[in-house]
DNA sequence: AGTAAGGCGGGCA
DNA sequence: GTGCCCGCCTTAC
């Protein structure tokens, strides 16, 4: 269902799930959309984060792509990964290191 | 209404 | 490692 209330919702959704990554920890948008019980939305939740940005409240940067990447950020990536160090998540061209130790299941 | 682009992912060469 | 292609959902024009 493509509907508007289902797609509020599902950014809602989102952006709880996303408030709950601890500081120094990541995420994967793949993850985020498993947990939401759908299969392929990777995409989308990219897009709900870009388009709904309370940059305050949800910690957007600590997801990112599921092949570590630092993926993209509203405010561009050098910021993304800016913050993210600045938490203790340590990133080489673009890349996370040992991403398992800060991979966050939620 | 149609088409392109976007904070993506997987598969395969 | 790179690059390309296809599929996915939403947004933008």
């Amino acid at each position: 269902m493509s509907n508007k209330f289902s797609i509020i919702n599902f950014q809602k959704q989102v952006f709880n799930l996303v408030k709950k990554i601890p500081k120094g920890r990541v995420t994967t948008y793949k993850i985020l959309a498993e947990k939401l019980d759908n299969k392929n939305l990777a995409r989308a939740v990219g897009n709900a984060l870009n388009k709904n940005p309370q940059l305050i409240k949800v910690p957007c940067h600590r997801v990112i792509n599921s092949d570590g990447y630092i993926g993209g950020y509203k405010l561009g990536q050098a910021k993304k990964l800016k913050l993210l160090s600045k938490e203790g998540v340590i990133f080489k061209n673009n890349k996370i290191i040992n991403f398992d130790l800060y991979k966050f299941y939620l």
